[in-house]
RNA sequence: CGGGGUAUAGCAAAGUUGGCUAUUGCGCUCGGUUUGGGACCGAGAGGCCGCAGGUUCGAGUCCUGCUACCCCGACCA
């Protein structure tokens, strides 16, 4: 593994050396496409597992909806349309057969579901109607990297139809705030959270929010979003209900997404010089059991004790790894398992068994001795405070990072020396917004929701705002 | 799609003005010694030198064309 830290400028080779050595994917035979392999996979299904719990506790289905929708249907919506176009993947042949009618490898689902939603939908007794999908989607982008930008990804896509325009953005709001939480209670990363101007708006939507994590290199990255699509794609797809005065009206929609990014975002926020570091809650291993002996006496007393082990706290259920391997010594394990971003790894040795203690390597720091008895008790407290931990640490760097700016000169200076982001009072409209990204290459991550009580003066154009944005080099 | 670069074993590289059986390290297999921070010795296996043409007695090396990938931009979750 390259020996640089993910803040040095060879960042992009120490994130491409950790998804490697970590053995997290691999490149395909296409450009831009990824094998997950299982170490990288059973992480997304931790993560898809409390995801898709959260998801249904607020009350959503999961459905599965094709992956091919006719060019027709992704024709209705203009704006939609011209968002995505440029990046679809198109089947043309079938059976041998040239298609009356291409096909499109689904980008993103709203069409071909909101065709279907207007059969489904036709009281207001329908609504709300609130479903969501575990999916692979493509978007043939030109510049692709594991995880944080591939050809096909994984997501889920949620769809919620709603009466009114207020109950829309109630749903727009709860799974932003689901993102946020979820990031930081299970992957202990703190994000800031508001509106996209209108530049970054989703194609076809009323007004997208996100969610922004601090990537160690300065640079930022967007880890879910939730749009509210008024009735834009409503009037296209006809979407309608007849409501308590028989009045027929276009319903309101979202729709919100998160995906496979989301591993590459837990990279790039917590990743240090040895590797990948993972909070507990995803980690595939929590504990992993190295055992050090050199006769095969020493074997047999050791092997029991860390079975004993093994079991005391797969009973709590701890997730945990027994590493029983003779190919290789244990200093190559040591090495491994902070390569993969193992929480804790406890050694035993014929100098611990001797005090019936254990060796402990926190991921995130220490090492020490523990008595073998109080392990039940200290592990799955020590998991807890390195879940805490790296939030902290992550908190930190975040608060340390976001920096505020009284000119454009001043924000390029704090780009180019430290990244992160820049809180500046905005008036700009989105021709200016274009400029300062044409010539600094940031853009408004978010807009705060958090409005001025004093006048200010916009960082650009001098003029009188009570509007804060974040600006920042993205991903 | 613009600018730059690279294609030699699973990976990383060397290969001189064209010359003999294409080399080295890591990894892999087998045997032995090891094992508390990426062990050592010995023996092996593994190659359409990116593809297609050309020049030549002879091409990994020179020429032409193509293709793929990487890096920097524009596009993007």
């Amino acid at each position: 593994m390259t020996k640089i830290t993910p803040q040095s400028k060879d960042f992009a080779q120490w994130y491409l050396d950790v998804v490697k050595e970590a053995d997290l994917a691999d490149y395909s035979k296409v450009k831009g496409c990824m094998i997950i392999k299982p170490y990288g996979y059973a992480i997304w299904e931790f993560i898809q597992a409390e995801l898709n719990s959260r998801i249904k506790k607020a009350g959503v289905q999961n459905v599965y909806f094709p992956l091919f929708i006719p060019e027709s249907l992704l024709n209705r919506e203009k704006e939609h349309l011209e968002g995505f176009a440029p990046e679809c993947a198109v089947v043309t042949h079938g059976g041998g057969k040239k298609l009356a009618e291409p096909l499109i490898v689904r980008p993103t689902s709203e069409t071909i579901m909101y065709d279907t939603f207007s059969d489904w939908i036709h009281s207001y007794r329908d609504l709300p109607l609130k479903i969501n999908q575990w999916a692979n989607v493509v978007r043939w982008e030109m510049r692709t990297r594991p995880f944080l930008r591939t050809t096909e990804f994984l997501w889920q896509e949620g769809h919620t139809v709603h009466a009114t325009s207020e109950d829309a953005a109630v749903e727009v709001d709860r799974a932003l705030n689901m993102y946020k939480d979820f990031d930081r209670d299970f992957l202990s990363l703190p994000v800031l959270t508001g509106k996209k101007s209108r530049k970054e708006t989703f194609a076809g939507a009323l007004y997208t929010l996100t969610t922004e994590a601090l990537a160690k290199d300065g640079k930022v990255i967007q880890a879910g979003t939730s749009h509210h699509l008024g009735q834009t794609f409503a009037k296209s797809f006809n979407v309608t209900f007849q409501d308590q005065n028989s009045v027929v009206q276009h319903a309101w929609q979202t729709s919100w997404g998160l995906s496979t990014r989301i591993i590459g975002t837990v990279i790039v926020c917590h990743g240090d010089e040895k590797g990948l570091v993972l909070p507990p809650k995803i980690a595939p291993h929590q504990v992993v059991l190295v055992p050090i002996f050199k006769t095969d006496e020493e074997k047999t007393r050791i092997f029991d004790e860390l079975n004993g082990i093994k079991e005391a706290l797969e009973a709590l259920n701890i997730r945990v790894h027994f590493d029983e391997r003779d190919t290789v010594t244990p200093g190559y394990k040591f090495n491994e398992w902070e390569v993969k971003g193992v929480p804790i790894r406890i050694d035993l040795g014929p100098r611990d068994l001797e005090k019936s203690e254990v060796t402990v390597t926190r991921r995130d720091g220490d090492k020490f001795n523990l008595p073998i008895g109080d392990l039940e008790q200290e592990v799955p407290y020590i998991l807890d405070k390195i879940q805490e931990n790296l939030l902290e640490k992550a908190t930190l760097f975040l608060k340390e990072n976001t920096r505020e700016a009284s000119s454009l000169e001043e924000m390029v200076k704090i780009l180019d020396e430290k990244g992160g982001f820049i809180k500046v009072p905005w008036a700009g409209t989105d021709e200016e917004e274009k400029k300062i990204q044409d010539e600094t290459k940031a853009t408004i991550r978010i807009i705060d929701p958090i409005k001025s009580t004093e006048k200010l003066k916009c960082f650009f154009t001098g003029r009188e705002t009570d509007t804060l944005v974040y600006f920042a080099r993205a991903y």
